[in-house]
DNA sequence: TGATATTTTTTACGCGCGTAAAATTTTAGT
DNA sequence: ACTAAAATTTTACGCGCGTAAAAAATATCA
């Protein structure tokens, strides 16, 4: 490192040679000057380590780097792996990215949206709580700031939303046990916090009637984001009726399995494909856990690195455009049936 | 809201009808400014939403509010629960938290520690890596900025390390096992990427000598942080071996655990304490996750509050000592635990 | 080589707020 | 009501950088 301790920009400039604006310029894009000027910063750079105060930078930029990250469950893996995915995307993307979480409360929500309209995003990429999240707020917060929504969709706000299809969830999987087994029933949360819920159960009941099949829904009772105690208490109720229309089960997502097979497994049922299998159990989502329930849980799979890749292309072309897109648009993966042994 | 939009500072301070620079004071610490003008100032914020640009505020304070949290995988529900603690309490002590995750990566740990620097923290809340952390880097960074450990310590780093007393993970476990069923033999990872592996292992051994019994290590291959998968694995070999030393497995960690029960349940062996069960399964952690198991899994847990509440207690006497404490303090915080089915 | 286009330099101002110093006002205490 | 102490106002400067405008330098190309 160079004997002199760079204090700002202007020492900078002057130990590279090259003008504070011209160097201004080339933090804001390296691409916007000559060759051999971006090498003579370049140089300077290996020999001082300077960094813009990000601050100041920010402060006088009408718009900054910065992305804001919003889930609504970080304790939730699948969540966590989302976010991850997404949050590397933005980096290699030349964002600087910061996560939050509303942990399932609204309000929370609502503040970190607020504090984030401080930090002047480029762009805001939310996950909403669904049923829970403040509409009206963030129906504002989206024609303030440019914002993608991501994984549940709040129906026309943000400038595009993002997520994995939940037909094809469903198709795929009441396809594989109806050919394989039997046509499942659907199991699921009475009052769901998640938009793809009610998705899931709409496709279900869709699916069925194609097949000319009667769908059954069982809905379990709870509140808030503790679904494997919910699919677990459910799962117990479930399991003292005595006739159930079939003998596989559908569950709306994988943490809601995880309880339900827990129950299963307390109340000594087998699940699974074998001879002294009682219950069939499937699900959707490939939680990071799924893999490692007992018995391993038959699932669909979001595309992960897919809806990550799109999400933070989505951004760019916001960004780029100024913040308005033309027409709001819905992309949407498909999953991938991921067979394992619960069914 | 009032008419008028508040552009700035001085403007707010104009419909206020206090000075700039009072309200500046106000805005740096409500309670230094008298009482009658806190009110006035108070009730200009009711009538007109203003908030001081936080990048301008940042710039020329010498220190910020800002406050990193580091985790070293957010995937793993366990660093997310106690992120997710240690979050609340900073934000109760008027911080601004914002959150990272290094997912296992050395070079990510590094570059968070980094950018985190031109934040100007009044503080950081570190959970290293461990083995993989670069201490060279983490040593020179906690010289610089007010950083205090938590979970995993790094001996000498840091103004403080606040986490859970290994030994009294430990010491419950095998009591318990030893009293019940039978003194239980440890299993872990060959190299764990985390130092309160090792604390676990040798707090195992010293535990069985003062019993006056024979400790049995088994160390599984495998490395990064798929630890469910390594349990996984680690567990179909170990259930090849005819002649274990004993029929109570206690696990390094819930995760490993996870994996292990995986694949006891794989290989049609039953855990727990019923009469048809061949092992016994216990753990450290409390992983959210660990009451979904089957069976679910007896663990010790951390009391994840103490430790929030600590780590942030000490955050605030660093940062009004002015970033350095006089001694530096280890607290340990002892387990409960948890008894479930497993064992 | 000369003319034009592109890039850089110079100069200068502004962003919104922290903060210091001196002058002024308000409060507390007797 | 008077005085000392505390709080506030006034005034002024600085933080580090974005950015605009005009002048100067450099590059491009026929």
């Amino acid at each position: 490192m160079g004997p002199k301790k760079i204090r700002n920009m202007e020492e900078f400039a002057a130990v590279s040679g090259i003008s504070r604006p011209t160097v201004s310029k080339y933090f804001n894009d390296p691409d916007s000057v000559r060759q051999s000027t971006r090498e003579r910063i370049e140089q300077a750079l290996e020999r001082f380590d300077y960094r813009p105060n990000i601050f100041a930078m920010n402060q006088n930029r009408k718009l900054t780097k910065n992305v804001g990250i919003v889930v609504p469950y970080l304790s939730d893996p699948f969540f966590a792996e989302i976010a991850r995915y997404i949050e590397a995307k933005c980096i290699e993307a030349g964002f600087r990215p910061t996560l939050y979480s509303a942990y399932g409360d609204s309000s929370q929500e609502v503040e970190i949206l607020d504090s984030l309209r401080a930090l002047k995003p480029a762009g805001v990429l939310l996950a909403p709580l669904g049923r829970d999240s403040d509409r009206a707020f963030i129906e504002k917060f989206c024609k303030d700031i440019p914002t993608i929504l991501f994984d549940s969709n709040l129906e026309g706000m943000g400038a595009a939303f993002v997520g994995s299809d939940n037909a094809s969830f469903i198709e795929q999987t009441v396809d594989y046990l109806s050919r394989s087994t039997e046509p499942p029933v659907f199991f699921e949360m009475r009052h769901p916090a998640n938009p793809n819920a009610n998705k899931r159960r709409i496709a279900y009941e869709t699916k069925m009637g194609s097949l000319g099949l009667e769908p059954h829904v069982i809905k379990v009772e709870g509140h808030g984001w503790g679904f494997e105690e919910i699919g677990r208490q459910g799962g117990f109720k479930l399991l003292e009726k005595p006739n159930l229309p079939s003998r596989t089960i559908l569950c709306s997502n994988d943490r809601l399995a995880i309880g339900f097979l827990s129950a299963c497994y307390e109340k000594g049922i087998r699940v699974g494909l074998g001879e002294d299998c009682t219950l069939r159990v499937a699900s959707h989502d490939d939680h990071p856990f799924s893999k490692f329930t007992c018995p391993s849980l038959t699932t669909a799979a979001h595309d992960y690195n897919a809806v990550a890749i799109r999400t933070v292309e989505t951004l760019i072309e916001l960004v780029e455009s100024g913040g308005k897109l033309d027409a709001r648009t819905e992309t949407l993966f498909p999953a991938r049936l991921i067979l394992r042994s619960s069914a």
